[in-house]
DNA sequence: AAGTCGGGGCC
DNA sequence: GGCCCAGACTT
């Protein structure tokens, strides 16, 4: 029985672009399989590679790692950091030589019950060492899937990570299993990267959902930023009838290090407070609408309070922090985006 | 479901 | 500087 489409477009771009190079790949062993499937939990092929090659210069097989002593072990490993990683491998190893006979188990469960291999490590294994039927999902063929098909939402959330297992299991043939499940890992390393994919040089382009609709960037959906806090601030908009507004430089740490803005308060209070020294009537005081500013680590709720002076009570300070600027000006001065904003709408308005 | 482990690559 | 990478494990 003919391999369906998908299955047979993957394989076809294999033999032709896939990658058949690597070290792990010649020979392939069950024993070569695993450690370089753990070396690559979360760890980019070219760190790998160098690794991989004195690790296994070292423990050429599982009975040689069993042997080792841990601190040998950890030394090889020293700088791939995850170092339970190599813990793990370790006493995966003596597991192994004490009731597997020296031999990885060709079992899923089994696999999966060993320290350090999970769902989709113990797939690979079985597939690309043992040859046999299992499906994997890592970072790679997870990309590739939810854009192909579409599927919505992170796949860190309970829901997603289960349809895509699902579509993967679906789709692992039966025969050249080894064969797919590294071609699905190339396309992911090689064309459907993250960011700006090769569509023009993937097999899959006709069939994608994600291509189709131009969503390559929106797939699989970004992990939802975790909530940043909130800083509230009220900033003075003092005029005076020369149509300037009173300006400060900002303190050199911090945001908007250096940059000029309007003085500002944590309070209302404190602001009223400054107003009343400065000889200004808080009835002449008018309160604008809040508004955001998004950093990257927390959000900037600011409340402009327009003051209008009848002259200018408080020069500019020797220390050259504060001065009176034209509302009219250009550009000469550093100042953020969003004070320039309030800027342009205090013009309109006085 | 969220936090943790980690060094390197890439905007 | 943040996010991400051939994830697994603990809380």
């Amino acid at each position: 029985m003919p391999l369906p489409s998908f299955q047979r477009a993957v394989l076809d771009w294999f033999d032709r672009y896939g990658r058949h190079d690597l070290p792990w790949q010649r020979p392939r062993t069950p024993y070569r399989v695993w450690i370089s499937e753990v070396m690559l939990q979360q760890t980019q092929v070219a760190t790998v590679i160098g690794y991989f090659d004195r690790f296994m210069r070292r423990f050429p097989d599982l009975p040689a790692l069993a042997a080792a002593d841990v601190d040998e072990v950890l030394a090889l490993w020293s700088g791939l950091g995850y170092y339970r990683r190599a813990r793990n491998l370790h006493r995966t190893a003596r597991i192994v030589a004490e009731h597997h006979a020296g031999e990885l188990p060709a079992d899923l469960d089994a696999l999966a019950g060993l320290p350090g291999i999970g769902r989709s490590t113990a797939g690979a294994i079985l597939s690309l060492g043992f040859e046999c039927r299992a499906a994997i999902l890592d970072g790679n063929v997870r990309r590739v899937l939810a854009r192909h098909y579409g599927i919505e939402g992170w796949p860190g959330e309970a829901k997603v990570e289960k349809e895509l297992w699902r579509l993967s299991e679906e789709l692992t043939p039966k025969e050249r299993t080894a064969d797919y499940n590294q071609a699905m890992m190339d396309l992911g390393a090689t064309i459907c990267v993250r960011g700006s994919p090769g569509c023009g040089a993937c097999p899959l382009a006709l069939t994608c959902i994600a291509r189709r609709e131009g969503r390559q960037d929106e797939l699989p959906t970004p992990r939802r930023t975790r909530p940043i806090p909130v800083r509230s601030t009220y900033l003075l908009l003092m005029v005076d009838p020369n149509r300037r507004v009173r300006l400060q430089k900002r303190p050199p740490a911090g945001v908007w290090p250096g940059l000029w803005s309007f003085p500002e308060f944590d309070e209302l209070d404190r602001l009223t407070a400054w107003c009343a020294l400065h000889g200004i009537h808080c009835r002449r005081i008018e309160r604008l609408p809040p508004r955001r500013h998004t950093f990257s680590h927390f959000h900037l709720d600011y409340t402009p309070v327009v003051a209008r002076c009848d002259a200018r009570r408080d020069g500019v300070d020797e220390s050259g922090q504060s001065l009176w600027h034209p509302l009219a000006a250009e550009g000469e001065l550093g100042i953020p985006t969003p004070i320039r904003r309030l800027l342009n709408e205090l013009e309109k308005l006085i």
